[in-house]
DNA sequence: ATGGTAGAAAGTCTA
C-alpha cells in the first residue's frame, strides 16, 4: 500500500510547523507540494529529511515552486513541463518504485481574457499532450496538484455565482476535461461520483472542498472550491483503494488556503 | 464593481 498526497502549501517556509505536524499525523509515503515559494537553496530540507523523506525540488524566487517528498528513493527527476516554453517552476516529475508521479501547479489565470489566462490554457494544452505520452507507457501514474479549476458545478459552493468566473469558466473546464478525455481518472470523482451514487451526502460535507479564500471568512462559511486534484492513469486507478481530503489543516494556526488531497494505492 | 487576506520581499505582484 502506498499513500500519495498533494498539497498547495502556500510557502513552505511559512508552513513548516503545519507541514511537520501533518506529515507525522498522516504519514504519507509521497507528498506532491505546490507553491513552495523559494529557491532550492532556501528550501528547509533538514527537518523533513529527519522524518525519513527524500526530497526533489524545482524552486523559484518568491513565486510558484514545486517539490516531491518520498520515503522511498526518488528517481528520474524531470523539472519543467515538456513542450512548454516557460521559466516558471510549476512542474516536477519523478519515478518512485513502480509509480510515476508529478507535482503540478497550473497557473491561476488572474482574470478571464488576460495574457495570464491564455498562459493557463496553454499550460493545459501542453499538460494534455504530455499526459497522453505518459499514458502510452501503460504505467501507474499519479499526477497531483493545484489544477486551479473546479471541474463541475458540484465542485463549487455557489455555482450560480461562479458561472463564467475564474476557476470555473467553460474554457478552463474544457482544459481540465481534456486531461480526463486523454484517459486520466479524477481519483476523488471515481470514489464519489457527482450523482452521489457512491455516497449521497459527501458533496454537501465540508470535506469536499480543497481551497477556501483567505478573505471574507470563506472557510468559516464553507465557501470553498475543489481545485486540487489527483489524476490517475488507468493502471493507478485499478489499484486505487481509497481517496480523501484532509480538511483539518485549514483550521490550524497560520493555515495554507489549500488542504491536502490523498489516495491509497 | 470593488476590495476583502496572505506571502515574499521591500516595489508591488500574485493568488
Amino acid at each position: 500500500m502506498m499513500k500519495i498526497a498533494t498539497w498547495n502549501i502556500n510557502s513552505i517556509r511559512a508552513r513548516m510547523e503545519s507541514l511537520l505536524r501533518w506529515l507525522q499525523e498522516t504519514a504519507p509515503d509521497v507528498v506532491l507540494l505546490q507553491e513552495t515559494k523559494c529557491l532550492e537553496e532556501q528550501f528547509p530540507y533538514e527537518p523533513i529529511e529527519d522524518l525519513g523523506y527524500n526530497i526533489a525540488v524545482f524552486g523559484q524566487k518568491s513565486y510558484n515552486g514545486v517539490a516531491i517528498l518520498s520515503k522511498k528513493p526518488i528517481e528520474d527527476v524531470t523539472k519543467g513541463l515538456p513542450g512548454l516554453e516557460s521559466t516558471e517552476a510549476r512542474y516536477i516529475e519523478a519515478v518512485i518504485g513502480t509509480v510515476r508521479v508529478a507535482s503540478i501547479y497550473v497557473p491561476n489565470g488572474q482574470d478571464i481574457g488576460t495574457e495570464k489566462f491564455a498562459q493557463k490554457l496553454a499550460f493545459f494544452k501542453a499538460l494534455q499532450s504530455h499526459m497522453a505520452t505518459l499514458l502510452s507507457y501503460g504505467e501507474q501514474c499519479v499526477m497531483g496538484g493545484d489544477y486551479n479549476v473546479a471541474p463541475t458545478d458540484a465542485d463549487v459552493y455557489d455555482p450560480e455565482k461562479f458561472q463564467n468566473r475564474l476557476l470555473a469558466s467553460p474554457e478552463e473546464r474544457a482544459g481540465f476535461q481534456s486531461l480526463l478525455n486523454a484517459g486520466m481518472v479524477d481519483a476523488l470523482r471515481a470514489q464519489f461520483p457527482e450523482d452521489g451514487s457512491a455516497n449521497r451526502s459527501f458533496k454537501n460535507e465540508a470535506r469536499y472542498y480543497t481551497w477556501w479564500d483567505y478573505r471574507q471568512g470563506s472557510f468559516e462559511k464553507n465557501h470553498g472550491l475543489r481545485i486540487d486534484h489527483l489524476l490517475l492513469s488507468p493502471q493507478a486507478s485499478d489499484a486505487l483503494k481509497s481517496v480523501g481530503i484532509d480538511r483539518d489543516p485549514r483550521s490550524w494556526d497560520k493555515p495554507s488556503d489549500h488542504v491536502p488531497v490523498w489516495c491509497h494505492l
